[in-house]
DNA sequence: TTGTACGCGTTATCAA
DNA sequence: TTGATAACGCGTACAA
């Protein structure tokens, strides 16, 4: 009772042809342009395409048309809310435009990116996006070279040179620790997650370090743990920063939410409260943030608008449009209970 | 309008063989079966790609082969952990066969999960994997009348005629019910998050009636929430469920970790302790579920090892052999510290 | 409005 | 081992 056996293969546009008596090309203009078919005739090959079926070949049609109608994007790893919530943001606004996303990760390895962009090319994408900033020399070359459109998302590129669509991650850093400034803290802490090949954390120090230096204050190397990525880091990143020599912070700074649960859920086992003994901030506000007792005070870029806005440009680069070619989305702080003046000293 | 001004084009195969000397027979040879061409010529002929920046474009690639290299996944979202890790997984083996995997999202909507299977079929997929069962009938149908290789991962096919990679969220269920009446709990509730469109957490819920029903024990209807999904939900599940008439469950399954860590919060904010007076269940083992105070009690299916599967039975297929179309991982129970013995009836 | 015919970039067949 | 050539499926000038 399988009829699918008797098919040889999938229907072409010729098959559709035959079946509604009219030519391959009034089957095109049919699916493509519709208004330039009489009614009745392209009625009648619609008809017949779906009874056979048919759904027109994107290489071949990506052949002659001379573009993919795909868009390619480039991400550290899947695995993660707020890239997931950039992606998911691009692929709906490329969907609108009939373009397909496809997405690469890097795993945070720059060759693998490299290799990545290079699989995007072959695919012939129209467009492409990476998110953060990559290090490796070279890598936009081979794609300015064939004039695909591109833009680096999430991160900025103070350097110049690269169009991006993201925010300052040193300004971000900057504001949360002016924050924490602000509330009377004199000594702070802060807990990295790894910063090789990852410009963004060189800058959220960069950014702590310069809103500590506007008060002759800095951060000391004891004072400064560079671990893994996760809450167990920002456990072990705690224990470390707190039990280091010298006088002990009264703030931690946390390059990202999962450290700085991790650190809430440590200080909490050593007994401290938060945030009366030890103010912790974190970034990112992943959905879980809000929910934590006490709540986790941290910063919010809209990633979602990221993912919109770079999809955005790179859909009116195809269209030939000139845009600006730097958004930056400011980060807002959302002032939660991790954060508050610290104790006087005794 | 037109930037295409210094550089006339892309290299195409044609140019490389020009520099080099040769055809575009053997250009393509040199790079595809580079053991039928003279070491000599292959050297000439790979420096001059170099040298032209040529990348093989796959549309014309796809068109030729009859093959497009191409793997498709329709996922609900991106948005979870669970499915990140599967769908991450299922990318780094199509990678090792030199397969690019085309992901696509339904956000739960099955007419949106058919429309991302007829993209993908329109680009040329040569397998697809869809994620969940999707109940819209027929959606199979013009998958199989191409002939293109799919399964179904993470949940199962009872119903059968359709191969599968998952678990079987009945059984699993089941055995979390199981866990719990062994320690003596006989008044459960349940908290789940939307079962419309989504038949594993019907299944689910099927699961811990069975196990209940095993024991003459039934799950009441005030003690069944069914809402959102996430840590907002299992809070206001947990209200719902413990303010309800009648006895009140000692133990609460959810039907996922988040709405388990609302329950969690939600039942220390109410003044219980937890598994003292409560016990809670998950489903998954996100990676904060470990984490927690008390550290939840839940399950754990390698979605990892589901997506090698899924992308290893797809790859086999497309090799022609014949592989058992069924497979299922069984789910394993993290027993933490989320559940206890019930309190003695005073 | 519709059909003819060619080209898009690559691979496979076949002959040399 | 290499080259000439014919597909692969579709879109689009151009002609009718």
């Amino acid at each position: 009772m399988d009829v699918n056996k008797d098919l040889p293969r999938a229907a072409r546009a010729q098959d559709v042809a035959k079946a509604a008596g009219v030519s391959t090309a009034t089957v095109s203009r049919a699916v493509n342009s519709p208004d330039k078919v009489a009614p009745a005739v392209r009625d009648r090959v619609l008809a017949a395409a779906a009874a056979l079926g048919w759904l027109p070949h994107a290489a071949g049609s990506a052949l002659a048309r001379k573009r993919t109608s795909i868009a390619g994007v480039v991400i550290p790893t899947l695995g993660q809310e707020v890239f997931a919530t950039q992606v998911g943001a691009m692929q709906a606004a490329f969907a609108e435009h009939d373009i397909t996303l496809l997405i690469g990760c890097s795993n945070y390895d720059p060759d693998q990116a490299a290799q990545q962009v290079r699989t995007m090319l072959t695919r012939g994408v129209d467009a492409l996006a990476v998110l953060g900033q990559i290090p490796k020399p070279g890598l936009f070359e081979v794609v300015q070279a064939r004039r695909v459109p591109y833009v680096i998302t999430y991160g900025s590129a103070p350097d110049g040179g690269h169009p991006c669509v993201g925010f300052d991650n040193a300004a971000a850093f900057h504001t949360i620790t002016r924050h924490l400034l602000d509330l009377g803290h004199k000594v702070v802490g802060m807990i990295l997650q790894p910063t090789l090949h990852n410009e963004r954390i060189v800058a959220r120090l960069a950014g702590v370090r310069g809103a500590l230096a506007e008060e002759g204050l800095g951060l000391r190397p004891q004072h400064l743990c560079e671990g893994e990525y996760g809450i167990q880091a920002g456990r072990k990143g705690l224990r470390h920063v707190l039990n280091a020599d010298g006088p002990r912070p009264s703030a931690i700074i946390c390059s990202n939410d999962l450290l700085a649960i991790g650190a809430l859920l440590e200080a909490q086992t050593m007994g401290l409260t938060v945030p009366q003994d030890l103010s912790i901030t974190g970034f990112d506000d992943i959905s879980i943030a809000a929910e934590l007792d006490p709540a986790l005070t941290t910063m919010k870029a809209d990633n979602a608008e990221i993912g919109r806005l770079a999809a955005g440009y790179l859909v009116s680069r195809l269209q030939g449009n000139a845009t600006p070619s730097e958004v930056l989305i400011p980060p807002i702080l959302i002032n939660r209970s991790t954060t508050a003046q610290p104790r006087k000293r005794s």
